[in-house]
DNA sequence: TTTAAAATATGATATCTGTCATGTTTTATT
DNA sequence: AATAAAACATGACAGATATCATATTTTAAA
């Protein structure tokens, strides 16, 4: 098993700010997993005792509305953690996690962590550089989710995951998500989500193979009002 | 002007973690501030450099939209604090804030509260605390804002404000807001906000006079689908 | 008080989006 | 390869919501 001190990951994430031998504590209690594409990671009301920081891989955080949909509210991708809201709040998860691909994560127990956060404020300190980040991430969304089109929405939504999780050396996003989650990201009907992905190949905007998408014209997508 | 350590409103937000020599330094170099009905507090992208606490009266915070709408993404009332997350970020502001009815607040410069944040471990965990509740709250508004109708969305924020800011003696809301701020928390039309209320109105769930608003039937507002 | 401005209200209509139905393609499994 | 299941696609239609127009009422200011 991979030791912490040595990790390149956590230059990604506030386990950065960790002292050596802190990492060596934690790199002792943690546990890493494979999971595989699908698979749920934990679900909404679990309590995660913990957190989960991502070596390889992406997976959605989502919540169940009452409507039957699967809101999914961010996607973390390599580098990230997954839990921390619920660590520090100490309450049960409000989302579920899924794995988008196989992953590689490495899981740390609650007390570690918390024992850290109560002891290096350079720790609690960049763990609260990323909840802010969060949250102005959210009022983005939230924002979009209120004032902007279907259309609008799901062309950001394709520049997002082109910009911030890149490309297959062919061009195609390398994140592969289905309509269904492309719809559950957006806030639509799946046949919304299928139909303004059809509009925008027609227009040139994109072009797909399957589940594969390429962005053709990032530009004309960033013009879309 | 009031002293810091003697003051009761720090008791519902983390500056209750300080100790008592910070609270007498911090008290020392704050400033207090009245601020009328309307006025704005803080503009979107105004470097804050520092974190408001407000000893009275209520405030929106909102994220102006391409569309020219001006989204309210949260209601800020009595023992809260705004700035936390430009204040730990050392970003500008990406929201505005302005005054729904006068308010008292106090103001703390960036410099001493990151000070204590760097020496007082459960200050900090104080804060971490918050932001996580503030982002747990920012989930389940993007699921509404995606996958509930306007009328339910509009149900659900007035049993919100009567619910967290209370009623008048006479039974209506406590925070008066225009239709215009409820259509800008719903994220719909003015006009749409104006009629779903009017059918409330006729459904016998609210009255209204004016501005003020009662809440007659909230088990029926609660029921909406 | 008078006047102007802003907020509220309501109708008519257009547009957007969801739902249902149905067919096709892709993917997984035997 | 054959089959079933899932995902994708598209049309038709209904319902929700935005927009525009126009009153009416309330509030603020002169």
């Amino acid at each position: 098993m991979g030791k912490c001190e040595q990790c390149i990951i956590k230059q990604f994430n506030s386990l950065k700010s960790l002292t050596k031998d802190e990492l060596i504590r934690i790199s002792a209690c943690k546990t890493s997993k494979t999971i595989k594409k699908g698979e749920v990671i934990f679900e909404e009301g679990d309590s995660i005792n913990g957190i989960y920081c991502v070596k390889n891989g992406v997976c959605k955080l989502s919540k169940l509305s009452e409507n039957g949909k699967d809101q999914i509210v961010k996607m973390v991708v390599k580098g990230q953690l997954i839990g921390q809201r619920s660590l520090v709040s100490n309450e049960n998860s409000n989302l579920q996690a899924t794995a988008l691909n196989d992953m590689e994560v490495c899981f740390i127990p609650r007390t570690e962590i918390i024992a850290d956060l109560q002891k290096n404020p350079k720790f609690s300190f960049d763990m609260l550089k990323d909840m802010a980040h969060d949250l102005r991430e959210a009022d983005d969304i939230i924002v979009n989710m209120a004032q902007k089109s279907v259309r609008q929405r799901l062309a950001e939504t394709l520049i997002y995951i082109h910009e911030s999780f890149g490309v297959n050396p062919d061009g195609t996003l390398s994140v592969i998500l289905s309509r269904e989650d492309y719809a559950n990201i957006v806030g639509t009907a799946t046949e919304s989500a299928i139909r303004v992905l059809s509009q925008f190949k027609k227009e040139g905007l994109i072009s797909t193979v399957g589940k594969f998408i390429r962005i053709e014209d990032i530009n004309g997508l960033k013009r879309i009002e």
